[in-house]
DNA sequence: AGATTATGTCAGTACTATTGACGTAATTTC
DNA sequence: GAAATTACGTCAATAGTACTGACATAATCT
């Protein structure tokens, strides 16, 4: 079992590289990223025995106070019943607050509480520091253009989701009607 | 359980935003950018019974043959035990081979199959489709701009373990001796 | 009144990850 | 050459996050 299994297929030698057309450089520095990213809030959720889906839930429900539950369940992509354990646990310790949908008594609007707003600034500062950081190493009017490239990468159907231009208006979440 | 709990905070209406000092905009575009990213592959993936993390291992064998089991844990920064399963199970589909390390005989060098090769580039292809698209959206010249930024997120300490540069030389793998 | 919608919950399952322990073979150190 | 270390494999137990499917309740819409 130590040694090749002579059925199997010969090894490849030679590394896999950008020449097939392929740009493996981006998807490897985006793997690398993403997992340097999420690391800095993931030690301190662990000090609450929280999971990166709380710090998920909790940065939306900060971001766009008084979403409804399906709204939040559309954002992130994920069931009803996965978002259940994780969201109880932030009624449950007071981060999170549900009310009662005021024109659709059905619906629950989902707002953070003091606490629940200190916690999703705690996890969202180291995050911002290395992008600082990185922007920084990279040069500064650089940002729009990483902003840009990164809107680029999202389904172009799921854009609407996101809010970086309400992220400029102060205040009010999105399209309130 | 609908409405407020008396003891819990009271809720919080506005919208936290960049005006905290904090860049939001990036971290929930890296956010939706990182999860429309992975759902290409995952697709795939799916159909033969793998999850991202035989995804994973399948890169770093294809980009770096003759790997270690040691150096792979290194790079993927999981246990030993997290990658057994999953590393067993490309061996076993023939994706993978291990051949016993020519220096040091504990060592098992890991290798992809012309099998494991054919995988890796059809899961990296619509990653490499989206990237250039978004560029496309971006701005020719942007790409080693995006490079930089990214790599500048990493943690410092491991950016060695990032092959930007070997990536631009065709065929060897990295620092052959 | 009946259908639909929004939410909550239960049961069962899968994947990825963890820690801790133990075994074996090969290499290094003394 | 014996002892310690290293590389790898494996077993057991557990956790976090996700899934599908089913069902219940209350509110709203038709």
């Amino acid at each position: 079992m130590t040694d090749r299994n002579p059925a199997a297929g010969k090894p490849i030698r030679t590394a896999i590289s950008d020449e097939d057309g392929i740009d493996f450089a981006i998807i490897e520095l985006f793997f690398f990223a993403y997992r340097d990213f999420t690391s800095d809030p993931d030690q301190i959720l662990a000090d609450y025995g929280f999971g990166r889906a709380h710090h998920r839930v909790l940065h939306f429900v900060n971001r766009r106070p008084g979403l409804t539950v399906a709204e939040l369940l559309d954002v992130l992509k994920i069931t009803k019943q996965s978002l259940a354990r994780v969201l109880k646990q932030l009624i449950d310790t007071d981060h999170v607050v549900q009310l009662q949908g005021p024109r659709d008594r059905r619906q629950r609007e989902l707002y953070p509480t003091a606490k629940g707003r200190a916690l999703a600034l705690a996890l969202a500062r180291p995050q911002s520091r290395r992008i600082h950081a990185a922007l920084e190493d990279t040069g500064a009017p650089e940002r729009a253009l990483v902003e840009r490239f990164l809107e680029a990468m999202v389904n172009p159907e799921l854009r609407a989701q996101i809010d970086v231009g309400s992220a400029k208006m102060s205040g009010k979440s999105h399209g309130e009607h």
